[in-house]
RNA sequence: GUGGGUGUAGCUCAGUUGGUCAGAGCGUCGGAUUGUGGUUCCGAAGGUCGUCGGUUCAAGCCCGAUCAUCCACCCCA
C-alpha cells in the first residue's frame, strides 16, 4: 500500500454525521445571536502578521501560524541575518519568521475584528454590533479539547460602555445553552476588582502575576498559588492581604458583603464590584445558566478591561471552559482608534460538539434529511420515477432515486444506512398499474398506493 | 517548550518467560435470498507487526534511535 494519507496534527476531518451534529450547534448560536440583533461578518483567514503579533502576549506570539511568502521568500532575508546563518550563528526566531512571512492565519475573532472596526469605522454605525463563526488556528501542541484549528462564534458589541451589554450577553449566553439543553456555569468577574486587589495588597505593579497565580487556585489549591506568588516576587506581606480572597464562598449576595469590607480603601474595586451589582440584579431569572461570581477568573488579561466572563459545562468530563469573554476599553486602539469601548462574547463550537456528543445531548433527529429512496429497476422504471421525484421535492421533502439498477438488496442497505424512512418501489408490475408501492423501513410493513397519494403515505 | 503513555487488518484491540504468534470482534465485499434492508447462517478479501538499526540460532515481544499519535504541564475555546 502506499504511504497512508492524513491530515496535519490537530485538525480534523468532519463526516456527514458530524458536520450534520456541528450545524446543529453553529444554528442554535447563529439563531440566537440574530435574536439579539447581531449581525454577520466574516474576515479573511489570513490577516496581515503585524496585525496579529503583539495583541496575545509572549505566549500567544508563539503560538500565530506564519504563512510563508510565496516566491522566494529566501530572497527577502537580510544579508545580516544570512550572513549569521552562513556561520552557524543563532538568529532570533522572531526575526528570521518576520523576513520570511508577512501573512498570518488568524488567531482569534476579536482582534480581525477590531481591525475591521478601524478600517471601516466611516461605514459603520454605532454601536456596533456583530457575530462571527469562523474557524481558527493556534499552533498549540494538541490534547484533550483543544485543537489547531477549531471554530469560535463570537458576538460583540463595540461603540457603548453600557452595562446593558453584558447584561444581555448573559442572557444570551442562557438561551443559547437553554437551546442545546447543557447546564452551565457562567462565571464573571470584574478586571477591576483584580487591579483593587493588586491595590490593596500594596503591589499594584505585580497585577497580572498575582491573577494569573490566583487564576490557578481552583486547580493547584491555595498553598501553591502562594508558592507560585513568591516566586514572581510578590511579598508575603502582600500575599496576607489577599488573604481574604480564600475566605470567600458562597454565592454573589453573600461574597457582596466580604468584599465590600475587604476592598473598601480601593475606588476602582468598588466600581467593579458596582457594575457586577448591577449585572447580577439586572440579569433576572435563568434557565439552563447559573450566574457566579468568581474572583479567580483572570483570563485574557492583554485586552480585557472590564467584565470577564468564562463559562463551564456542569456535565460531561472536560474540565476547561467552553466559552470565553469580556470587555476591552482600548482594544482598538492599537489600530488608532481610541475611546472605543466593546464586549464581546465566544463560544468554543469544538468543545461544546465534544460534551453534547458525551452527554448524549444531540437530538435524535438530527440523521439523514432525505425522507424517500426510489428504487432503480433499470432505465424505463427510473425515468418514470423522475417526474414523481419532482413531485415530492416540490412538496418540500427530501427524495433520491437510486442512480443504478443495483440489486434489491444493495439498495435497501443503502436507504437503511442513511437512516432513510421510506422505500418506493416502482418495478414492472407498478408501473403496468401506476401504483408505487411504498416500504416503511421501520415497521417493515409495505403497501401499494395510487400514484396521486404517494405524498400522503410519506407523511 | 517540559514530562509521561501508546504504535499489530479499514476500526477497536488480543498476542504469556523471545521458539506455529500473524489472531479475534466489528466493518467491507460475495453467497444462502435474481423484487426487500435492519436479524440469522456460510464464505472471502485485507497486515513488510510505525520506521531504521542492534542483540540472538531465532524478535510482534529485548535494546537504541527516529517518526506518528494520545495524555499532562504551560497557555487557552
Amino acid at each position: 500500500m502506499a504511504t497512508k494519507p492524513s491530515i496535519p496534527k490537530g485538525t480534523r476531518d468532519f463526516s456527514p454525521e458530524e458536520m450534520l451534529r456541528r450545524k446543529y450547534i453553529f444554528r442554535t448560536i447563529e439563531d440566537v445571536f440574530q435574536r439579539y440583533g447581531y449581525l454577520p461578518l466574516e474576515t479573511p483567514a489570513m490577516e496581515n502578521l503585524n496585525t496579529l503579533t503583539g495583541k496575545y502576549g509572549e505566549e500567544g506570539d508563539r503560538l500565530i501560524f506564519k504563512v510563508l511568502n510565496s516566491g522566494d521568500a529566501w530572497k527577502e532575508v537580510s544579508d545580516d541575518v544570512k550572513a549569521q546563518l552562513k556561520a552557524g550563528e543563532e538568529v532570533h526566531p522572531g526575526k528570521l519568521a518576520a523576513q520570511l512571512s508577512d501573512k498570518a492565519l488568524r488567531y482569534d475573532l476579536t482582534v480581525p475584528f477590531a481591525r475591521y472596526v478601524v478600517q471601516h469605522q466611516n461605514e459603520i454605525t454605532f454601536p456596533f454590533k456583530r457575530y462571527q463563526i469562523q474557524p481558527v488556528w493556534r499552533a498549540d501542541r494538541p490534547q484533550k479539547g483543544r485543537y489547531r484549528e477549531f471554530y469560535q462564534c463570537d458576538a460583540d458589541v463595540i461603540g457603548s460602555t453600557s452595562l446593558l451589554s453584558e447584561i444581555e450577553l448573559v442572557q444570551l449566553f442562557d438561551d443559547v445553552f437553554t437551546a442545546l439543553g447543557l447546564q452551565v456555569a457562567v462565571k464573571i468577574n470584574d478586571r477591576k476588582v483584580l487591579s483593587g486587589i493588586a491595590a490593596i495588597s500594596g503591589q499594584p505593579e505585580k497585577v497580572v502575576d498575582l491573577v494569573t497565580a490566583i487564576d490557578k487556585l481552583d486547580k493547584i489549591g491555595r498553598e501553591k498559588v502562594e508558592d507560585e506568588m513568591r516566586a514572581k516576587g510578590i511579598t508575603d506581606e502582600a500575599i496576607a492581604r489577599i488573604a481574604p480572597l480564600f475566605a470567600l464562598s458562597g454565592t454573589w449576595t453573600e461574597q457582596r458583603p466580604q468584599l465590600e469590607q475587604w476592598l473598601a480603601a480601593s475606588p476602582i474595586a468598588q466600581q467593579g464590584l458596582k457594575d457586577l451589582d448591577t449585572v447580577f440584579n439586572a440579569v433576572g431569572a435563568m434557565r439552563n445558566a447559573r450566574l457566579e461570581f468568581d474572583p479567580t477568573l483572570a483570563r485574557g488579561l492583554d485586552y480585557y478591561t472590564g467584565a470577564i466572563f468564562e463559562v463551564k459545562a456542569l456535565e460531561g468530563t472536560l474540565g476547561s471552559s467552553i466559552c470565553g469573554g469580556g470587555r476591552y476599553d482600548d482594544l482598538t486602539g492599537i489600530f488608532g482608534l481610541k475611546h472605543m469601548s466593546g464586549v464581546g462574547i465566544s463560544f468554543g463550537a469544538d468543545r461544546i460538539y465534544d460534551v453534547l456528543l458525551e452527554t448524549g445531548k444531540f437530538p435524535a433527529a438530527l440523521g439523514g434529511s432525505t425522507r424517500v429512496l426510489f428504487a432503480n429497476f433499470g432505465e424505463a422504471e427510473a425515468l418514470h420515477c423522475l417526474a414523481l421525484l419532482r413531485q415530492v421535492r416540490t412538496a418540500g421533502l427530501a427524495a433520491e432515486l437510486y442512480p443504478d439498477a443495483a440489486k434489491m438488496g444493495k439498495q435497501f442497505s443503502y436507504a437503511d444506512a442513511k437512516g432513510i424512512p421510506y422505500v418506493a418501489i416502482i418495478g414492472e408490475n407498478e408501473l403496468k398499474q401506476g401504483i408505487v408501492t411504498v416500504k416503511d423501513m421501520k415497521s417493515g410493513e409495505q403497501k401499494a398506493v395510487k400514484q396521486e397519494d404517494l405524498l400522503a403515505a410519506l407523511a
